[in-house]
RNA sequence: GGAGAGAUGGCCGAGUCGGUCGAAGGCGCUCGCCUGCUAAGCGAGUGUGUGAGGAAACUUGCACCGAGGGUUCGAAUCCCUCUCUCUCCGCCA
């Protein structure tokens, strides 16, 4: 959520960058609501003021023993007027604030303009997509033959874009979740949580799910809670309603979680394999962070995410996202891709995004400086730390061999029980 | 699932029959004094949001005592609903 102060304040501006993002805000709507909103607090104000003063002088009058009917009397219509009053404002504010909740974040400055996926940067590509001598596979076959994964089972039961693993493909998801887990702890000086999968309709609000994406979020059944699409949304709540000491920041939060998502509207891409589940793994990082600091830190998470990558051998690049392909909460976001040797492309494999204050106003996340008077709203960032389900999809991809078994990566073996190779 | 208790400022904790309560007292913290150092002692200050005025210090309006609603001229205090926490019972991994 954008601050109302600072819209109102700059509102060509503020409609000019959200403009690249193709943004659809009804500004009319949003000034007529919030001109409303004002003239009547300001009435409001003024009325609670006269019955304040009212009553303090019904008080007095009581401990004297004077009748005070006449004062009392003349309240009571000022209390009906503010009743009144009252009930128009919150029907103003709740305007104001759907409109204020639908506006996506302001790009950063340093945010390449464009229209969708097409016109995102590429940062820089570090490492070599492999040579094979052979026709690559797709991992589903991979994994297929190698019978570590079952679409087909999965589809029995539960249905389409579910993922079963199976034997060293189970262990390789297991391995490759505790091996991030450990870099980023051990390593990273992130702290290692596990949250709830399923959170309430607050949580959602307050990291920008909602109330614009619920049709992309499973929803539970007689229970206004969610499966969560990322850990992002219950570590981020983590400190929802806080206000922490300077010294505390950063924060740095790490969370293995399974990611459910309804992707309602992708029918019909990537329908094979691992790239787009209903269900998925994920390492995520989660930082909060003081203004000041707040890009520096996303380099930083995009380095972390990165090491990941860099320890399994595989081949990515880093793309900025431009303004059009952003999330709606982000302020800036770097893409990590890796290399997929069936499909000679790179696919997302992290996101890593500072939010700013935008996650921190609605969550209302604040920080206060010591000697320093009122509190500041942090910056939140996030990022995964990888996708796991897609980090299998690369190895298996990209270790695979002409006889159809994958090697597994030094750095991962000591997570596999010493095995060298999947055959 | 059943029965009961509770939710107040950074923390502990008071709030009487609703009125001078944004909230006693203590602890903590900040500044000053004092003390050879430390400790103790003394004095002052010490919530958040939002609006107005001011260069600023600050002054001032409104709101906030788990959340929402109600009663009332007036609610931290009374009533209702919800949420959460704790205790006991049941059930369960």
């Amino acid at each position: 959520m954008l601050e109302i102060k600072f819209v109102r304040q700059n509102l060509a501006a503020v409609q000019q960058s959200l403009a690249t993002r193709g943004d659809k805000t009804d500004w009319t709507a949003f000034n007529q609501a919030d001109q409303q909103r004002t003239t009547i607090l300001a009435e409001i104000e003024q009325l609670r003021h006269s019955r304040n003063v009212a009553s303090e002088q019904i008080a007095q009058l009581k401990r004297e023993g004077v009748d005070a009917e006449q004062k009392m009397a003349e309240m009571r219509s000022v209390g009906d007027r503010i009743k009144a009053l009252e009930k128009d404002l919150i029907e103003h504010e709740e305007n104001l604030k759907t409109i204020l909740l639908s506006i996506p974040n302001i790009p950063h400055a340093s945010v390449p303009v464009g229209q969708n996926a097409e016109d995102n940067p590429v940062v820089k590509t570090i490492g070599h997509p492999p040579a094979f001598g052979f026709e690559p596979k797709g991992h589903w076959d991979i994994g297929e033959s190698l019978g570590i994964l079952d679409f087909g089972r999965a589809a029995q039961i539960t249905g389409a874009r579910f993922p079963l693993y199976l034997g060293a493909g189970a262990r390789l998801e297991r391995a490759l979740i505790n091996f991030m887990l450990d870099i980023h702890t051990l390593e990273h000086g992130y702290t290692e949580t596990l949250p709830p999968f399923i959170v309430n309709r607050q949580s959602m609000t307050n990291t920008g799910q909602l109330p614009k994406f619920e049709a992309d979020l499973f929803k539970l059944e007689n229970w206004d809670y969610f499966l969560i699409p990322t850990a992002e949304v219950p570590v981020t709540n983590i400190h929802a309603g806080d206000t922490l000491p300077e010294e505390r920041l950063p924060l740095y939060y790490t969370a293995y979680t399974p990611c459910f998502r309804s992707e309602a509207g992708s029918y019909g891409k990537d329908t094979r394999g691992l790239i787009r589940q209903h269900q998925f793994n994920k390492v995520e990082l989660v930082k909060f962070a003081a203004p000041e600091t707040s890009y520096d830190e996303l380099e930083s998470l995009l380095h972390n995410a990165e090491t990941i990558l860099e320890r399994l051998g595989l081949a990515y690049r880093v793309i900025a996202l431009c303004t059009g392909d952003m999330g709606f909460s982000a302020a800036k976001t770097y893409d990590i891709e890796v290399w997929m040797p069936a499909q000679g492309v790179y696919r997302e494999i992290s996101s890593c995004s500072n939010f700013e204050d935008f996650q921190a106003r609605r969550a209302n996340i604040r920080f206060k400086r010591k000697g320093q008077k009122g509190t500041q709203l942090v910056h939140t960032l996030n990022g995964s730390g990888l996708a796991v389900g897609r980090t299998v999809a690369a190895l298996l991809e990209n270790y695979q061999q002409a006889d159809g078994s994958v090697i597994i990566p030094e750095a991962l073996r000591p997570y596999m029980g010493g095995k060298d190779r999947i055959a």
